[in-house]
DNA sequence: GGGGACGGTGATACCTAGTGTCAAATTCAA
DNA sequence: TTGAATTTGACACTAGGTATCACCGTCCCC
């Protein structure tokens, strides 16, 4: 996994440093969605713009994923798909499922040609419980 | 249109005081979204927080959209369509379109149905240039 | 192997967006 | 008119994120 993320790194013409692996290692480990500050703590020896700037790296790559939170938060997440996706956010216990859906991005697509838009990006995110969470 | 603001206010059990009228017609007199700075800065005698505190309010009321740009900055808007809507935002321009559309919301329900979530929201933004600033 | 050039790092200061607290002021209704 | 409840302003604080800048380390070319 974080190989694939070092190889990505490198494709893309950027070094893998030793502060990058622990960032991508620290990632790996992650079971849940992190905050920055979250992963910094983790990180001691790391300074948090660092972690700031790797982060950001990494999801423009598309190894992670921002997830903006109902409440107005952030997390973020190791990304399971690679192409373009959106998420479903539980509530309760912060899971996150990813889905891709063809018919949605053509919904999208449609309602911006109707408006006389040329569509650049869109978000969508999706808040509920998780089967676990409102069994 | 201030006045049905006003009307929707009292009507929701919350006060019409001198400072919220001050902030709906800043607001009404606003030929594009806005951000709190911006606004707070047309009202030197209202403080900050009471500007945050009202437009957050108006949003709750569904009188004023919560716009979330793609450069993760926010921006604000008197709401159209009262009912449930989405935003196309110009990055030209910043102009905004509203939409609503059922087979948008259904695709979206659909995957939160496959995904085994019960749906409480969700937010869907998109970015893209407007007719005139793509001609 | 030596030495640039350039990318990456850490510290620090700063920024934007927004919230919590609390005393003082305002509003509404009786 | 008065009193309870709501609203307000000032201020301090938080989260999330960026700008700057000096320093470090790595790669590449000689």
């Amino acid at each position: 996994m974080a190989t694939d993320s070092a190889t990505r790194l490198t494709d893309t013409g950027h070094r893998l440093t030793a502060t990058r692996r622990a960032v991508l290692d620290a990632i790996a480990r992650s079971p849940r969605p992190f905050t920055i500050e979250e992963l910094s703590a983790r990180l001691p020896d790391i300074g948090r713009a660092t972690v700031f700037r790797t982060v950001k790296l990494l999801s423009e790559l598309d190894l992670v994923c921002r997830l903006p939170l109902e409440d107005g938060g952030v997390r973020y997440q190791r990304a399971g798909i690679g192409e373009h996706h959106h998420h479903l956010i539980c509530g309760g216990c912060g899971a996150v499922a990813e889905f891709s859906d063809p018919a949605l991005d053509d919904a999208i697509e449609r309602n911006a040609v109707v408006a006389g838009f040329a569509l650049d990006g869109h978000s969508a995110e999706l808040y509920g419980r998780c089967a676990s969470c409102h069994g």
